[in-house]
DNA sequence: GTTGTTGCATAGTCAAATCCTATAGGTCTG
DNA sequence: CAGACCTATAGGATTTGACTATGCAACAAC
């Protein structure tokens, strides 16, 4: 309905004429007044430099080239139809497309928020890009994606404060992973930061934020940590946690979801926060929108789990 | 260039904003101000009920809606870009349609005109219908053709003078045409309009305009005609003659082109015209003139080349 | 933090396009 | 040939579209 007043009118009369074989016909049913019609007809004919109607006979017909030029008219009408229609369905969320840009860590820890999403809106392309936090940051200030998830303070440095807007989602406990077969798989008890000193270290490389905090409490406590790999893949990490005697620092719930044994620290780290990013007072579209509101919800169940297991 | 008249301002505002990535830009560009893109966009979001643009960063940018509606809103501009091109194509003769009504007699006659005019213009569809005279009369009167070919006095009984314009192409002469076994068939002197009455013919049921007139020769002359054969299929009748002792009477371009023996008859029948007739006041699209025009250079032709053979 | 610059939004005015009523000028019908 | 019907034209009212001037927010520089 709205559509009818953005295509053109004198189209929608040409159509109507035709559709009536009569300009006086068209009028009524389109609630005008004939001359209307008329003249809206002749500018039409002036602006193809061509007569569209043939008003000679009794009825009113389409000449050869109004036959064609109507037929363009009805396929433009109709994909402005289409248009307005697609719009609503991206307010549906029965269409629409959602950028997210996520780290390694939250790539792990979210998977399965992104599945229950996809689950719920799959008319919605989704479109991940893992990378560090501090890229996630500049992707969402310049627009490039629509929603950052990461795992830090609130903050990073490099980015000014107030172009970015935060929602958090829960908060993580970070301890050492180590897997089934090394030394330590059944300690319970804490272990102190000068013991970490002493563990082969496999860990994300110093772009990510997860490793940088890990080098901050290292400096703090003033230990120097054995390296014995350095990687940007945390698949890589994991797998090879599983089998050889190196251990890492993650968060519980992916240390507990992957199988591995994990061991807390004393003093403890400090505790980091899930967290949705957007550009601040950036457009938020349908489909990120219905994201947040989905993540909140998922955090909250997966809070209660946590609760449950840990 | 007139096609960026009939599209929607607001659309052609909404591509170029796209494009530029910014309304100053695209002001410019356009040779507006400025706020008139922002009140139109502004219009059309409220039309469709929907953001378009994201003006929060330093670039405008699509938002999901307005990026699925861009991409309609182009091709409903492609569309009547493409109809007023086609319109071209239809005064260039290069597309466009023909109806064209003509008699079984006419048919034989100018079916060379049509061939040249279909080698002319090989883009313009033809319709060609065979029927009695009076049926073409009415057709071309209520539009259903364009064009008629008929073979007789300018006017018929049945329709009323002015609803119908004629243009005479050439004269032809009546005689009548047996085959090569006939026994007549060497006869070069004139037949009486008696002797007539002694053949047995094969000719065009009472439907058609020519029957009519043989009837009405030999109701002049008071003959009595044996008929053989009936029937509204010239191309049965001539096949008929070629064969078989029958006589008909046929024009005598028809005759030689058929290769059948011609014998004229005494007194003459009168002449008749080979016609093209228009719905009179009526719109003519260019195919119809281009066709008209064709059809007087080719009756010129025609006429020497009957006048050496004759 | 303050100031300057850039860019879109808003307000108010004006011209032009659109639509209306009334009427003229055509066909077609009886 | 008169009446009915239909489209075209003319002239006035309304709405739309575009402009100028200005406001306000974001970004950049000092």
């Amino acid at each position: 309905m709205q559509q009818r007043d953005i295509f053109p009118r004198s189209l929608q009369y040409l159509v109507a004429i035709a559709e009536y074989g009569s300009y006086t016909r068209a009028a009524e049913a389109l609630h005008v007044s004939q001359p209307t019609l008329s003249q809206q007809i002749k500018q039409l004919e002036e602006s193809l430099q061509s007569p569209l109607l043939d008003r000679s006979g009794r009825s009113v017909q389409l000449t050869n080239a109004g036959e064609i030029y109507l037929r363009h008219a009805r396929r433009a009408w109709g994909e402005l139809d289409g248009g307005a229609r697609a719009i609503h369905d991206v307010q549906n969320l029965s269409r629409g497309s959602l950028r997210l840009g996520w780290t390694p860590i939250t790539d792990y820890l979210t998977c399965s928020l992104l599945e229950s999403f996809n689950g719920l809106y799959p008319g919605i392309n989704i479109n991940t890009l893992d990378m560090p936090q501090d890229d996630i940051e500049v992707s969402v200030a310049e627009s490039r994606i629509d929603v950052g998830i990461v795992f830090s303070k609130p903050f990073s440095s490099t980015t000014r404060p107030n172009e970015i807007e935060t929602e958090v989602l829960f908060e993580e406990k970070l301890c050492i992973a180590v897997g089934k077969n090394h030394p330590r798989a059944k300690q319970r008890e804490r272990m102190s930061a000068q013991n970490l000193g002493q563990e082969s270290l496999a860990l994300l490389n110093t772009d990510f934020a997860l490793r940088r905090h890990v080098d901050d409490y290292c400096n703090e406590y003033d230990i120097e940590p054995r390296f014995a790999i350095e990687s940007n893949s945390l698949s890589a990490i994991i797998s090879l946690i599983k089998h050889r005697p190196h251990a890492t620092i993650l968060p519980r719930s992916i240390v507990k979801q992957q199988g591995l044994h994990a061991i807390n620290l004393s003093p403890e780290m400090q505790r980091k926060e899930i967290t949705l990013i957007y550009r601040k007072n950036g457009y938020k579209s349908p489909a990120t929108i219905a994201f947040s509101e989905l993540a909140h919800l998922w955090a909250k169940n997966e809070l209660q789990h946590t609760a449950q297991t840990q």
